[in-house]
RNA sequence: UCCUUCUUAGCUCAGCUGGUUAGAGCACAUGACUGUUAAUCAUGGGGUCCCUGGUUCGAGCCCAGGAGAGGGAGCCA
């Protein structure tokens, strides 16, 4: 007889039918009561042991934590909190779990404790509906992309080229870095490298992205993204996975649309595909949020905040719109900032993205159209003279969750802002490729997946939605 | 990298103005009970008070340095 998963055994009708499910125990009350998780679904399977009918010896190894096989029938539940459970007929003990040195009990652990076991970690609620609903959006993202014909590309993990200047990279190299060969100069010299030259790990598909983009169309990418940047914050990783979307004879407005359209479809899927997991994590916050004072509790739960989303478009605004309405509120005039919005030009801190997301429009907030001086060689030029076809997609709680543009297609004008920016031209000779031959507008972004786990699943910490968080100081299992 | 808070039992935390043997809940062990929902009740074991140095008759508590963690900022996705 097959194992039965537990997702599907609690659909299933009790016919007093026989079944073997196997999984890991989370409690045992009353010498009686299993309460197991295969991780198939959040809810646990009610398994009842009949101690008197059981020998002592086995009962004493139904432990937290212990893998276990049960063989029983499928009843309806006599008691309250599950329709259905099994009346054990039969148990093995799979793998025992020393209830003394096992580091998880059935009571409430702090996100902190769980980060430094996170080899055991998928084990509990919290982690169990997290990577389930991780999961759940990385599959709507391909899906989403499928559908609307977007070629699936795998851009290189190892790059040569760090002309782009989007942050610090990490070497890769075969050398042994006590004693690389060094020339005439004193210099490493990299010819004798694996590659023959630097490499690094890539910051960004998108350039390569773009390449493909003149061929195909339509395409994206996703894949982990690395960053040697010292960053200590709830929103960033040095390993992360970023989904980079690219499309040919499109411009700002398309970009818009499609990253609104992705977003809105794939919180959507998640709602409806997740729905127990996104039930119990609203559950969560709403727990949590009643330790918190009243002026400091959202104003939205988990559930209403996503379907908010849906319900409701992204407000569009230029840079020099929200320049305005920042310069103009009341907390500048009041001086709250800690950076004062006075002359048109400065990049937004995220105090004034949170005050246009979370008090001004109270929803997600595109932004288009910043000042080039602040933004990326590659961002197309805009007539004006003075911006470039950028696009962040600000949401709250989360901030900068997209990033994308336009990109510049015109030859000239690129090369021009490259040599402004001091960006050499001859390594990126394949990039100006594109440009001599069938240029055509196409816009693109990049979408932090971590950040959309995070805003899906009500996490505030981005370590807490990616399995092994790579951060500054700890590369742990 | 900067600012800030924290580090006491396996976990979550309390510990007064520097004072004698450092506590609680949960977990664990033993027993009772047996349709429980983080079961309940009783009993019990469990401590490098993050580390190093200093002040003091006396330091978990004060001072200096260090390590680690959380939150905020910058960089960004």
């Amino acid at each position: 007889m097959a194992r039965l998963r537990i997702k599907d055994i609690l659909k299933t009708t009790p016919t007093e039918q026989t079944i073997i499910v196997k999984g890991w125990v989370r409690t045992f009350r009353n010498n009686s009561f299993i309460a197991l998780n295969d991780g198939s679904t959040n809810n646990n399977l009610q398994i009842v042991v009949d101690f008197n009918k059981t020998p002592e010896d086995i009962l004493k190894r139904i432990t937290t934590g212990a893998a276990i096989s049960i063989t029983g029938i499928l009843v309806a539940s006599l008691g309250k909190g599950q329709s259905v459970e099994v009346k054990a007929s039969s148990i093995e003990i799979i793998g025992d779990s020393d209830a003394e040195k096992y580091p998880l009990q059935p009571k409430k652990h702090s996100l902190e404790f769980l980060r430094e076991i996170a080899h055991l970690r998928f084990r509990t609620n919290t982690f169990g509906a997290v990577f389930r609903v991780r999961n759940t959006l990385s599959f709507a993202i391909h899906q989403f992309f499928n559908e609307k014909g977007f070629l699936n590309l795998h851009s290189p993990i190892i790059t040569s080229s760090d002309a782009e200047g989007a942050g610090e990279m990490f070497h890769v190299t075969n050398f042994d870095i006590s004693n690389p060969p060094k020339d005439e100069n004193g210099q490493i010299d990299y010819k004798h490298d694996f590659f023959g030259k630097p490499a690094n790990l890539t910051v960004s598909g998108q350039l390569e992205g773009e390449l493909a983009a003149l061929a195909f169309s339509d395409i994206y990418t996703f894949g982990p993204t690395f960053r040697a940047e010292n960053s200590n914050t709830t929103r960033h990783l040095a390993e992360f996975w970023m989904i980079e979307p690219e499309m040919a004879f499109s411009d700002l407005n398309d970009n818009m649309n499609l990253a609104e359209e992705m977003l809105q479809y794939v919180i959507n899927y998640a709602l409806k595909t997740s729905h127990d997991d996104i039930e119990f994590l609203n559950q969560r916050l709403l727990e949590e949020e009643k330790q918190k004072p009243q002026n400091e509790r959202s104003e939205f739960s988990l559930i209403e905040k996503l379907n908010f989303c849906l319900e409701n478009n992204f407000e569009r605004i230029t840079y020099s719109q929200a320049f305005d309405i920042l310069r103009e509120c009341n907390y500048n005039k009041k001086k709250k900032f800690n950076y004062l919005i006075d002359k048109w030009g400065v990049d937004l801190q995220s105090e004034h993205e949170r005050y246009l997301v979370e008090k001004h429009f109270k929803k997600p907030v595109i932004l288009i159209d910043y000042p080039k001086e602040i933004k990326s060689f590659y961002m197309r030029q805009n007539d004006d003279g003075k911006t470039v076809a950028a696009m962040d997609i600000l949401f709250p709680g989360i901030g900068e969750i997209v990033g994308g543009s336009q990109r510049e297609e015109r030859l000239e004008k690129l090369e021009t802002r490259m040599d402004e920016l001091g960006i050499p031209k001859d390594e990126l000779y394949w990039y100006l490729d594109t440009r001599r031959f069938g240029s055509c507008p196409h816009a693109g972004f990049g979408l932090g997946f971590e950040r959309l786990v995070l805003f899906v699943t009500g996490m505030t910490n981005i370590r807490d939605v990616i399995p092994f968080p790579r951060t500054p100081k700890n590369c742990e299992f």
